[in-house]
DNA sequence: CTGAAAGCGCTTACAG
DNA sequence: CTGAAAGCGCTTACAG
């Protein structure tokens, strides 16, 4: 101790002083080796039962937690993780991000979090962190840009609701193309048949194949036909400002599918303003399902991500691939969810 | 090298090994005594600019990055702090941690998040999780149960948006107090005399202060009176319910005064469930102005609480605390935002 | 201006 | 069944 924790003491005197492994072993009387092995219970059949009930009772009392800097920097992994979402702000993102903490937590492993600044844009290396001590990378929805940043850090990486070949060791999406089947299905099956498309104005893999199986499934429909609007950021306001500029053309369409709840919300707001009642004269549909779906008159129908289900599943793969084996791409099931403010077209 | 790393790497091939501050020596031809020097930025003076460069050029050249373990060891500091809020997918929350985090980010410190799991009531003991190495604590709006674990942590602890004077090193706390006088006031210069307080369920501070200065300041205008309802969980669906019930009694109340937006907007809904208008047959206020507040129609009056801002005031004290500073109770201002949910009562 | 050495607290192969 | 020792990668006081 010549220097080290002097200097560490020296700008205060709030670091505690923890007990140390050492500390332990004195109180019971044994060597810091069979502290750890008593600890990490790796004493079946090596320490006996009398020395083992010593050592916890000593720990128990000195209130000894392990240096977790020390056990890391011993065993070469850190039992961290790096989850990377576009914004936490965003209630979606917040649940994967509490999905992966729960999976991850069940396995001891520690979750850092990382929301890129920029919105779902490029990110900053993330790994000049403070906390980048980690094993391994979740990155949910980012846009293409950005996964070469990821990359970058030599770490395992898994994706989520991504493109599924796009390099990681492995993805997990939710089925976006089948959503957005549900929504095309369920408008054309009301009548639907003019549509406009309230597209994200981000450049990523979701948001590309919500436009083209909307796209898809209308076209297979004759006299059916979807136009895209300007792309919109993805907020309540930019939603307002693109189903305005949707529902001022001239051939008003009847349905506006939005590629989120917030944009969603957004369009629910152009109408009303427009004097349009949802869904008497237009109908809205959004994405994600968030708490806001349901706060709105008439509630949306939209489709449920499974957020937390997104973000364990991506966790629980990242501990799999970390333990060395192999994984494709996941695929979790989504539902509609039909609520007020969709139904037929007026006559 | 004797046994360390080889056990592992044994569990797969996944752990990249990643070049040493010895490796950067060998390759620069220098000690790792210069190495860290120079890497730390304390070589002026101490190292020739040119072997400096030397350095910079190899560690480049071969992507290093210092081991965070080895130096949170070395220091005895992690530059790390623990970000406890009560729920994650509360915006206001995430606006909280997003502030934490960028107020951290800027001194270089990582920041890892605690999300309560069961919601804003006691939290297990964080300590334990893998990510523990830790220098201090920024709690937010925490149950009062809840404080006695933190502080068993024996680090260095901020508290946000709580009891003042609750043995936190500081304290950080939005003009509670303030704000409900604020909507008090409005709602009284309207004309509003019979109040109903739709109020949020948890034992906290935060709340506690709401009820008490709604109360004042309704008893202090002779006539007017405000009824609380049983305490509502804080969600949508516990504020339509709660409402529902304040609407239905027999002195109906002109304004609904509820602790958070999310009740207020459930209170919305009770009140069109029940065939009011909003704000012609009842007013209602919320608190914390959420993308919600603005999402539903009538938008919400309601309290803007700074949420990034006590984030990274909160932060910015705990690493003063760390400094060896000593910091009492920091009052950020709050602003009414006035919307359509209110109006003068009907006469 | 530069380097050799010690030590942070832990875990494990090894020797008893 | 138990302990002494080495070493993870870094930083810094110290000796040159």
């Amino acid at each position: 101790m010549s220097d080290g924790r002097a200097a560490g003491q020296r700008p205060g005197e709030w670091i505690p002083s923890r007990p140390t492994s050492r500390d332990v072993a004195e109180r019971a009387g044994v060597s810091q080796a069979t502290v750890s092995l008593v600890l990490r219970d790796r004493w079946a059949g090596r320490v006996s039962p009398a020395r083992a009930e010593a050592v916890r009772a000593a720990a128990r009392e000195l209130g000894y937690r392990p240096n977790l800097a020390a056990r890391t920097l011993r065993l070469g992994r850190a039992r961290t993780a790096l989850v990377v979402v576009p914004a936490l702000t965003n209630e979606f993102f917040a649940r994967v991000h509490a999905g992966a903490a729960r999976a991850a937590a069940a396995d001891d492993v520690g979750v850092v979090l990382y929301p890129s600044p920029e919105g779902v844009g490029t990110a900053p290396d993330p790994f000049t962190s403070a906390s980048a001590t980690l094993d391994g990378v979740v990155a949910s929805s980012m846009a293409t840009e950005a996964l070469a940043v990821l990359s970058e850090g030599g770490l395992p990486l898994v994706m989520l609701d991504s493109e599924p070949d796009g390099g990681a060791a492995a993805t997990v999406n939710p089925d976006i193309a089948a959503g957005m089947r549900l929504v095309a299905g369920h408008l054309l099956r009301l009548g639907h048949r003019r549509f406009a498309h309230i597209a994200a104005d981000v450049d990523s893999w979701t948001f590309r194949v919500r436009a083209g199986v909307l796209a898809e499934e209308v076209a297979a429909v004759p006299g059916a036909e979807v136009v895209v609007t300007e792309r919109a950021s993805i907020d309540v306001r930019g939603g307002l400002l693109a189903a305005s500029r949707a529902l001022a053309g001239p051939a008003r369409p009847t349905a506006l599918v939005c590629d989120d709840d917030l944009l969603a919300v957004g369009a629910l707001k152009a109408a009303r303003r427009r004097g349009l009642r949802v869904p008497d004269d237009v109908s809205v549909t959004g994405f994600d399902d968030l708490t806001m779906a349901t706060a709105v008159e008439p509630e949306l129908t939209t489709v449920r991500l499974p957020g937390e289900e997104l973000g364990a599943a991506g966790m629980r793969a990242l501990l799999a691939v970390l333990r060395g084996e192999v994984l494709g791409t996941t695929v979790l099931p989504v539902e509609l969810r039909q609520r007020g403010s969709t139904a037929p077209p007026a006559p």
